[in-house]
DNA sequence: TCGCTTTATGGAACCGATTCCATGAAACTC
DNA sequence: GAGTTTCATGGAATCGGTTCCATAAAGCGA
């Protein structure tokens, strides 16, 4: 009554477990007609080997780990898309953890891919580990797994793991050059969140975009969220609020755009007429109902794709040094990131 | 140097693997000062017990299975990010499949969670195996997990499992009286999947709530599409050319609902001056940017909430009675149900 | 002080696979 | 036809845990 077992497939099929072994591995020597009973057993029965006493015996396992920060947030949905299909592919298992974007649920995470002894890892690390101690935890963790490590999005403090990148900094050099190029002398950014490095590198990118035009950008300009909705949300309204605002804003990330757009459409105003405007990742589907928004955007699907070859190919050949894949990004101008004069400027 | 395992722990402690065990476990009985040493051996070296030999020597896995039919539909993100807050919340772990709608990933996927030994299931068939022979299939692999399993948004032929569900019957209806009421006369749906139940039943809702008032509804007023954006785009395109068409639409879902209105703002129709409009689930962030559009909507991720909470509670108790929870949905009037009187109409 | 229960502990069997090794039959070499 | 290689097979050890069982010390009531 209970689940059927290599040991009744050998009795039922009249051979030794290990003939049964060698016939669902194709591996060492088992003579055409025993093969063909064994088989016919084992299909007759829908036999399947349990994964926890093959891995236990092969010492290792066939699942693939993959920790992200929020479920919900359709970057890491289409990556997750990405990863799994391929996983599939190649009859691994995967094994999923969102941490909230917490440091706990990262750490705890951790912990549990290790437990169930992944194969390798796919990590998009919660927090920016940059102080040492709390790295460390970290980096034992992953010390301990024994496994491969493919980072994703974001690196993990200094240490030498293969990963799978955008261009954050040249994509934001590339929008708000767009947005200067359009007409555009005083411009704003919804920065994500500056305790990330994909975070400050796309708000270098767009100061030095800036600096290499000779413009200057106010303090206030830079608001400062945490690749959120309703964060930039409030600090737009603050923004919009003020005697003077920028003529264009240049938007880090797909949820700190929404509350920027929130706000600004609140408020009355249009883009491009009164707001230029380019985001960081394409909008979803705004641009299918009448808006026009320029933005950069990348593969993301194709980023988890990618990320789990390189884990592969690691898994496949552990001396392989590691990789760091960036993926482009490309600018797409609809129109948003037009400058309107006005007739009667201060 | 490789990974510690509990024999190692046992000889630094000094005790047999047996008590270690004891104390990993809280089981039997182990005095205070043999507990004290070993669990600062454990904790001296990190040492987490092998999630595949416990589960082998326990006859129970920790890990919980989940099947969905599209990772990036923001629906089933949201609900993966349910499903795997409570998971993690007991220290369980979550196996991911993704089938991409198709029924052979979905068989597939069954059989990956069989050969790893899933505790529970909880389950989104990704097509209506409404013929006994496909059906076939999927009931003998649930009946081998030998695991509790709640099907999820969607039944499973007549099978008689836990599930979480909409009421998507009374939703459409009551959208679609609310257009009515609103005074439109001659309304179309933009019909999901009718392979599979719940477009069946929103269909079927909308047609009652049309009868209901004494409406007829006609043939090409009912767009079949299937759930997707590019399928219901073309259908609206076509529903546009033609000579009449009705005055507003119920839109039985999400993606579907995109595809309309990207057919109808092209056209450069408006809401609701030109179109009544209503859609089964809120449309992802459009109402925050200037848009009034009304909707039913559920709570997504207390769906995947409440389905863990369901197998939980049948893994505790597998003799529990099978229950079947509906989620009541919501209906949100904006302003896009409207209907505008037509000064010179046919 | 003698039994009886309670507390503590380790040895050994077991979970369900893989894999090494020994054994034997068949096939080939010279 | 004796010696080797190749093919075929099953027994037994193993992976890292859990759990049953035997054993022994300690606590305790009569």
């Amino acid at each position: 009554m209970s689940r059927i077992t290599i040991q009744d497939i050998a009795l039922l099929a009249g051979v030794g477990k290990a003939t049964v072994s060698r016939v669902l591995n194709g591996s060492g020597y088992v003579s055409e007609t025993t093969r063909a009973k064994v088989e016919k057993v084992i299909r007759d029965h829908t036999y399947a080997p349990s994964a926890m006493a093959r891995n236990l015996s092969k010492r290792a396992s066939d699942t693939i780990g993959m920790i992200i920060p929020e479920a919900a947030n359709p970057f890491f949905a289409e990556i997750l898309k990405g990863v799994s299909g391929v996983v599939d592919g190649h009859n691994l298992t995967l094994l999923f953890c969102n941490t909230d974007n917490t440091m706990e649920k990262d750490v705890k995470s951790l912990h549990t891919m290790y437990r169930q002894h992944v194969r390798g890892l796919i990590y998009t690390p919660a927090v920016d580990y940059g102080s040492a101690e709390k790295l460390g935890a970290v980096r034992e963790m992953l010390g301990k797994l024994r496994a491969p490590v493919v980072v994703l999005d974001r690196p993990l403090g200094d240490m030498d793991l293969d990963g799978v990148f955008s261009d954050n900094f040249s994509a934001a050099y590339a929008a708000t050059q767009a947005l200067i190029n359009a007409g555009h002398a005083r411009i704003g950014i919804v920065a994500g969140d500056l305790e990330l490095s994909i975070g400050r590198e796309r708000l270098n990118g767009f100061l030095e975009a800036m600096a290499a035009r000779g413009l200057d950008v106010r303090t206030e300009d830079i608001l400062k969220g945490r690749f959120d909705t309703s964060t930039s949300y409030r600090l737009t309204q603050q923004m919009l609020a003020a005697k003077s605002c920028p003529t264009a804003f240049f938007a880090a990330n797909n949820l700190g755009a929404y509350g920027f757009l929130k706000a600004v459409f609140e408020k009355g105003l249009r883009i491009p007429e009164d707001m230029g405007f380019i985001s960081f990742d394409r909008l979803g589907n705004l641009n299918d109902l009448g808006f026009r928004l320029s933005y950069a955007d990348r593969d993301v699907i194709g980023m988890g794709v990618e990320a789990v070859r390189l884990l592969l190919a690691k898994i496949d050949d552990p001396d392989k040094k590691t990789e760091h894949m960036i993926c482009p990004s490309k600018l797409t101008l609809l129109g948003s990131e037009r400058a309107y004069v006005p007739a009667n400027s201060a």
